[in-house]
DNA sequence: AATACTAAATGTTTTAATAACACTAATTAA
DNA sequence: TTAATTAGTGTTATTAAAACATTTAGTATT
């Protein structure tokens, strides 16, 4: 194993990011028009070259930056896709992220952007470059399955929340309903959540409770991925 | 993204694997002998560089049957290790795959086998060359986790087995003992053995009935990962 | 000021899954 | 024949999950 390291031809290797956040209702993620071939006109998960001198990790931080103009959010490797001719032009193996992005920072990136990047629904995607159809299926799936025994919906919502809007962040990913008060019965028997003393007042009916998330660590993993 | 292929300078990228068996009551983990620098006189993960002109998914398969003459067991791609220093030798990013060897393949790997290859328990690890701990310890969170919703331990016992050498899997792999009651009632609720007519004795006392894994598809995964 | 409308808030019962626990059966060795 | 050893088997108690309807607090309308 690893006898002479400039032996082979080396692959290109790149970062995909795959950015959800819920906004109007709706599970969105990011993507990017393409604007020259190959696969122009289509659009394509937001991504670049892994450069040299940096991890693989801090290089999908400084995309997801770059992209967004957002920091310090949680990244998680989805997985690697490593085929020969997923890319046209040549040999590249790419690394997807994806990140959880609170509806409150998603103004940030408007601000910051360059190409042209629009929030797609993610239960009606546009024609895609490459093989991204195939990553953001894997990432829903991942996505959906995370939320089954971590926290990380939490990330979705601004600081303070609604248990309604809560549970609805769980009903757009999963794509179903579930009953109120046994949502209600599971958050707080998680201790996860603390009430303030302010409401939400919107529209002609009662004003919900505002709650926080209690702890600054999101459990993000069981034991691992 | 992705706008000139050839302006960055590339990493290697390697696959690491993790081969795991059950064998003399112990989880087993299959590792090199580095006769050279760095790291020599430590163990290693087998593993070997990605060709230009296959997968990632297929190098990981070439690479196990170099290793260890074995093909078509279901291997898992693990994660994606990206530190700028891990290999001191110069940039290298390896994906590492994780397989379940059954028990009764081992002697086929001897065979092969040019290197000074060794299996060692996952529970008193040597020296490790690179990063490979780290590896190898996420290996083994994953594999158990693996254990908890899918029935990959069969993949680690013979065709025909008993169902205390099922336990027996379990056990090992998890570090702790089961009752063997809730065991079997588990097992058989699940309606993924069959008893067969054969019994195996061993030792002075009533012998076990031998059981086959129902489905010929493993049950791998969930959705996903 | 009374009434209609809307979403918020709240408990109990049923069902299913998990955990705890001890004796009998079949074989070999002495 | 007896001792030793592992195989094999059910019941009860506890915990978690699922199903289900009414009251409360506000705004808008008359």
């Amino acid at each position: 194993m690893k006898t002479n390291i400039h032996k082979y031809e080396k692959p290109s290797v790149t970062v995909d990011l795959i950015i959800f956040t819920v906004r109007n209702n709706d599970l969105k993620v990011l993507l990017i028009s393409r604007g020259i071939e190959p696969f122009k006109g289509m659009w394509a998960i937001p991504g670049g070259f892994v450069h040299i001198d940096e991890s693989v990790e801090k290089a999908a931080q400084r995309e997801l930056y770059e992209e967004t103009g957002i920091k310090d959010v949680y990244l998680e490797q989805l997985y690697t896709f490593g085929d020969v001719k997923r890319d046209p032009r040549g040999r590249v193996i790419t690394i997807a992220y994806f990140a959880l992005i609170n509806s409150e920072k998603i103004e940030l990136k408007a601000k910051t952007d360059v190409k042209k990047a629009e929030w797609y629904s993610m239960y009606s995607l546009p024609k895609l470059a490459f093989d991204h159809k195939k990553i953001l299926e894997y990432a829903l799936q991942r996505l959906r399955y995370k939320l089954e025994y971590t926290t990380a919906g939490f990330q979705l919502l601004p600081e303070l929340f609604t248990l309604t809007e809560l549970q609805g962040v769980y009903e757009i990913i999963f794509d179903k309903k579930f009953d109120k008060r046994n949502f209600r019965k599971k958050i707080k028997q998680l201790d996860l959540v603390e009430k303030t003393s302010q409401t939400k007042m919107e529209g002609a009916h009662r004003p919900a409770a505002l709650y926080r998330f209690k702890s600054k660590e999101f459990v993000l993993d069981r034991d691992v991925v």
